[in-house]
DNA sequence: TTAGATAGGAACCAAAAGGTAACCAACGGA
DNA sequence: TCCGTTGGTTACCTTTTGGTTCCTATCTAA
């Protein structure tokens, strides 16, 4: 799952490079609450173009943050669902959330 | 302080749109220890550009999540601070150093 | 007198990220 | 027989992001 590469020594470096841009944060808040296949999530995160969300998911992949599972059907049918590991991501996710409804409610005054 | 803009109404991807970028997330790691001057801020994020930090700077103040103190000395003194508003992510970069330290644990096996 | 320190701004260019369109497989249904 | 469906890949092009260099101001110290 995990690949043995070149971490920085900062913890706080280190899941950046794993999960600090945004369209990670996206797929992971998508995937909180359950599985989803390619086209659910291409909807839940209707900026993402076909592309970048491949690139994605594969790079979360690797970092064994999410787990892929094909169906040998046709049409195929694709289930992303967040590893053990990735779903461990949840508390930072809960607070993100939290701030983020404070933050509305500062602007809104 | 906190420009009413355009928030989207997804809690999760309004962090996102205030921090959801690698140099705001180192920014305010190293604001997280203290107020620092703009080249103590260059020296702990090495692989950021002049330009870049300024750039992150000046967004995250007008976001208000960090504020900036210039004092009229020669050569000029800028201190950079996180704002009480900008402190409220403390808790969310404790379970991030947490996770990270956990992960560096697991890749080393 | 001139270099050095600090925190930028501006202009220009390079690199990275992202968008778009075309193509694929293989089956079910009209 | 041909279309639609799904989850891609690839090539090519555009946009965004970031890097580099040069410039500024003002005081101190050599």
């Amino acid at each position: 799952m995990i690949q043995k590469k070149e971490l920085p020594p900062c913890p706080v470096a280190t899941i950046i490079g794993l999960i600090g841009n945004k369209w990670k944060l996206f797929i992971i808040r998508d995937l909180l609450t359950g599985s989803k296949r390619f086209g659910e999530l291409r909807k839940g995160i209707p900026e993402i173009s076909q592309k970048v969300l491949t690139q994605n998911l594969r790079a979360m992949e690797e970092d064994g943050i999410i787990t892929r599972k094909v169906y040998p059907e046709v049409p195929p049918r694709v289930e992303y669902e967040l590893s053990d590991l990735g779903d461990t991501l949840r508390p930072i996710f809960d607070l993100m959330r939290v701030w983020g409804r404070n933050y509305q409610k500062l602007v809104k005054e």
